[in-house]
RNA sequence: GGGAGCUUAGCUCAGCUGGUUCAGAGCACCUGCCUUACAAGCAGGGGGUCGCUGGUUCGACUCCAGCAGUUCCCA
């Protein structure tokens, strides 16, 4: 098979992938006689698009997923989308919106024919661009959060929590989205510094000519104001207890009340309470027993309830009541002001904390397990940081709000009766029948109505690692008895209270266990001045793109290089380039060993033979030390040490060692010990770049068809000798040593040198000889007991070196260079030695510690007497 | 305002239960090389008072306290 001089990924990813996919190498069934090792993917938005975080976030579960496969597991990696009702019905209602259909005018059924429509037609896109990547899913099983069997669970669920009294409907303050005219989610809304006014004004006091001064950002709301609220200890108003305020305006006359809620410092000390419009408004209501005004309509105008502005914008008001105020004298001042306001991620629109009914899930006895478990390390976080993030939600945990209003999500099973109840059930003629047993209403389906709301889109993805096995359906069914809990989960430390912690609640709550084992954190991506990449900003590298310059594997092992767990990856197009030119390192040397002529005539030279023994024991510790890496899931690091091993180690070390002379034939033992190398450096970094080690992989021999190296062994550990590592560093040092100083004198590689070692302790080892001969082109090596005249030196250790240079040598740089080091082992003697005269150091050091100080003591002692020898000896001439 | 984390080379980060010449890696940088595997490369090299101040200890990048800066979470 002739090779091609370059790698074009663009020839090579497309065809391997759809290998893997006609050869089914990705699916997974149940196997009694195979342990599983299964991902469930974090299911995308459906209508999103791959970003560079999906490529981190999935990388790596593609990595950890065909590392398993390769090590005997029956891997599966779960892929899917989610349905995102506020996204993807936002998306819709636009869609609609431009065909001139609006959405107020459908009937719920014609609205999602739509949706579905476009569910179908535009969702999974990014499904799509995962194969790009390389994402070794199993699609056979690609699973959607509205799928019926799914939608199923989630009610079942539903139903099953309410039966046991954890799912509630109640009113409560909630963040309002008055555009798309839902709840949303603290997690869904962005808060952001925004300069505004703040108005001082002032409210009558009954019954007196007083006044009482309040400071708001919030003119508007005055008219929902219900009381006016001080602090106990503020003397400014100790006389006013008792007395009653006149709301500007309006004139209702509401109580002062007193607590230490208010800050003294800020504004007047004087708070205005509008309970209906503000979370601790309508905490202080509730305390207070006070009544709530919500003035407010659903679309963010003002209600009857507000006497005043009717049907104008909350925005518009604010401008006309300020106008009117300031008319009738009750403003006071108005300063600039900066505060935070909450912003709907969905839409943009201002956040309006509002009263509503709305459907809830108590969390307080939920949480229980799901907070122990993490804590004693049955589900571990990495890095376990996050353990004191997590606990502090989960200690503090407020109810869930679990309804949404719109259409695209599933609907609540909660059935209205005429009387003004309802029940929660499957279906309607479910509801009728519990309706008679519940009320003894005698109903038909005509007479009760189906809440119009949805389940937040999280009350279905927290079921995911259950339901995509059906085990909520079928809780003992084999795939799931198979494959739960599964191993790790692999996503963004964003959603770690309102996905994983979730999860979590629910697989303790519905199959007794863990969802799953490990829960890799990921960084946030950021752009090079550590902003978070976005659309908006337009500051994100089209992921297709990158992986059509750089190939997928470059972009993996790109993005992989600097994100240890939970780090920021702040990324920069040259990381991908540094894992393209990975690729290229791996293709070229390919391309050297596979271009050897063999002779099998030829005897196996010394170099080769120690050379193949040394990297036999390097390749084995490096696998052990990137075992232990994945072990921790440090697979940034462990890439690296990947990355060293085939750079520097293999290509730079072992293949100078063995490479024939130009145009000259190798032996066929080294030959074949080298492709056994190969073969085992392409297993381990399979995972990081599946298709360059594919391509090559199948190029070291005619592979049958149906084999491939992503269903090969993973190399194991074996056991390694440290003192032949040891020994070979020590070569290095010696080589790299001659290579700086023909560096340094100007002499050409060709020219021959020959080396002389002082071997004054018997500590060196010449195994590697061979080597240093090849690699440092040298006519001899000889041992010798006296220094030889006219030649430069090293040390490595206590071990010296001599290069004869006859008349290069330039005796008073040699002289400076040796003082300067001189003086280094002096400085260095000295401190020994007095840790050494420390007597507390002596008697109260551990033996050994002590032991390693006398022989450092040693050492630099042989050291200086040798350099001072060579000095003098220079010095003479 | 409450809580958590972080601060080590120009950048991004390792450094486990204090003790080997322990101050590291990758990238970037500098010097010399187009040496027929690779210039997307090769060979060599420089660079850090481990945020600051104290404490514990024979010994602190490592443990403790305070301070400063910074990030995140919650409010």
């Amino acid at each position: 098979m002739e090779i091609p001089a370059k790698y074009d990924s663009t020839q090579t990813e497309d065809k391997w992938y759809k290998y893997w996919i006609e050869n089914n190498f990705f699916s997974s069934k149940p196997d009694a006689t195979k342990e599983p090792y299964t991902i469930v993917i974090p299911p995308p938005n459906v209508t999103g698009v791959l970003h560079m975080g999906h490529m981190l976030n999935n990388t790596l579960q593609d990595v950890l997923i065909r590392r398993a496969r390769m090590q005997g597991k029956n891997a599966l990696w779960l892929p899917g989308t989610d349905h995102a009702s506020i996204a993807t019905e936002a998306r819709v209602v636009a869609k609609l919106k431009a065909d001139g259909i609006d959405k107020n005018k459908l009937t719920r059924e014609e609205f999602m024919k739509h949706a579905w429509e476009w569910k179908e037609k535009h969702g999974g896109i990014i499904l799509e661009q995962l194969k790009k990547l390389g994402a070794s899913c199993d699609w056979s099983r690609t699973k959607f959060t509205m799928d019926d069997d799914m939608s199923e669970s989630v009610i079942d669920v539903f139903i099953d929590l309410y039966n046991k009294g954890y799912i509630y409907r109640g009113v409560r303050m909630v963040n309002w989205d008055p555009q798309a005219k839902t709840a949303v989610s603290d997690e869904e809304v962005n808060h952001k510094e925004v300069k505004s006014k703040l108005y001082y004004v002032r409210y009558k006091i009954e019954g007196t000519n007083e006044f009482v001064t309040i400071a708001t950002t919030r003119p508007e709301t005055i008219l929902g104001d219900t009381a006016v609220c001080v602090h106990p200890e503020d003397e400014r108003y100790q006389h006013l207890k008792g007395k009653k305020i006149i709301i500007p305006l309006v004139n209702r006359a509401v109580p002062l009340i007193f607590d230490a809620y208010v800050d003294k410092e800020f504004g007047t000390g004087a708070l205005k309470v509008t309970p209906a419009h503000d979370i601790n408004d309508y905490n202080l209501g509730q305390k207070y027993n006070l009544e709530t005004i919500d003035i407010f309509n659903d679309d963010g105008t003002l209600n009857e309830r507000a006497e005043l502005f009717i049907g104008k914008d909350r925005f518009v008001v604010r401008k006309e009541i300020v106008k009117q105020l300031e008319e009738e004298g009750f403003i006071v001042k108005i300063e600039d002001y900066t505060n935070s306001v909450g912003f709907s991620e969905r839409t943009d629109a201002v956040i309006e904390p509002k009263l509503s009914m709305q459907w809830f899930l108590k969390m307080e006895n939920l949480v229980k397990p799901a907070l122990e478990n993490v804590m004693n390390d049955n589900i571990k976080l990495h890095p376990a940081k996050f353990k004191n993030t997590y606990r502090h939600w989960m200690e503090n945990v407020k109810d869930w709000c679990i309804s949404r209003q719109l259409w695209w999500g599933q609907q609540i099973p909660a059935y209205y009766l005429p009387n003004n109840k309802y029940v929660v059930a499957k279906s309607s003629e479910e509801a009728v029948k519990l309706a008679k047993e519940k009320y003894n209403l005698t109903l038909t389906t005509n007479d009760i109505r189906q809440d119009e709301d949805v389940l937040d889109t999280w009350f279905s993805s927290w079921l995911w690692p259950i339901s995509t096995f059906d085990g909520i359906r079928n809780p003992n069914n084999e795939e799931i008895k198979y494959y739960y809990p599964t191993n790790d989960l692999i996503t963004a430390p964003e959603i770690l209270f309102f996905w994983v912690a979730r999860m979590i609640i629910a697989g303790y709550e519905y199959l007794g266990d863990k969802p799953f084992s490990n829960v890799y954190l990921t960084g946030i991506v950021r752009d090079k001045l550590g902003r978070k990449m976005s659309k908006s900003l337009g500051n994100s590298p089209d992921p297709i793109e990158l992986m059509k310059k750089y190939g997928a594997d470059g972009v993996r092992v790109g993005m992989l290089f600097c994100s240890p767990a939970g780090n920021d990856l702040p990324f920069d197009e040259s990381m991908t380039e540094q894992g393209r030119n990975f690729g290229n390192k791996i293709w070229n040397a390919f391309r050297l060993v596979k271009n050897w002529e063999i002779d099998s005539t030829i005897p196996q030279p010394k170099s080769s033979e120690v050379a193949i023994e040394w990297f036999d024991n390097r390749l084995n510790q490096a696998i052990a030390q990137i075992d232990d890496h994945f072990s921790k899931y440090r697979i940034s690091e462990a890439l690296m040490e990947v990355y060293k091993l085939f750079w520097d180690e293999f290509s730079s070390w072992y293949l100078e060692s063995i490479k024939p002379a130009y145009q000259h034939p190798i032996d066929k033992k080294t030959l074949s010990a080298t492709f056994g190398f190969f073969d085992k450096l392409l297993k381990v970094l399979h995972p990081f770049m599946p298709f360059i080690t594919e391509e090559l992989w199948q190029y070291i021999e005619e592979r049958k068809a149906g084999e491939s190296i992503m269903i090969s062994e993973m190399p194991k550990a074996a056991n390694f000798d440290e003192k032949i590592i040891y020994d070979f560093e020590k070569a290095k040092d010696g080589i790299t040593n001659i290579r700086a100083i023909r560096n340094e004198k100007n002499i050409p590689l060709k020219e021959n040198l020959a080396l002389f070692i002082k071997n004054s302790d018997n500590s060196y080892n010449n195994i590697f000889d061979s080597v240093i001969l090849k690699l440092a082109n040298l006519s001899e090596i000889k041992q010798i007991d006296e220094k030889p005249e006219g030649s430069v030196s090293f040390m490595v250790g206590t071990i010296e070196y001599f290069i004869p240079l006859g008349n290069l040598v330039n005796a008073e740089e040699e002289i400076a260079k040796l003082t300067e080091e001189l003086e280094y082992n002096r400085g260095f003697l000295n401190s020994v030695l007095i840790k050494l005269s420390n007597e507390k150091f002596v008697s109260g050091a551990p033996a050994k510690v002590v032991e390693m100080e006398r022989k450092k003591l040693a050492d630099a002692e042989s050291k200086i007497k040798s350099i001072e020898e060579q000095i003098a000896g220079l010095k003479k001439k």
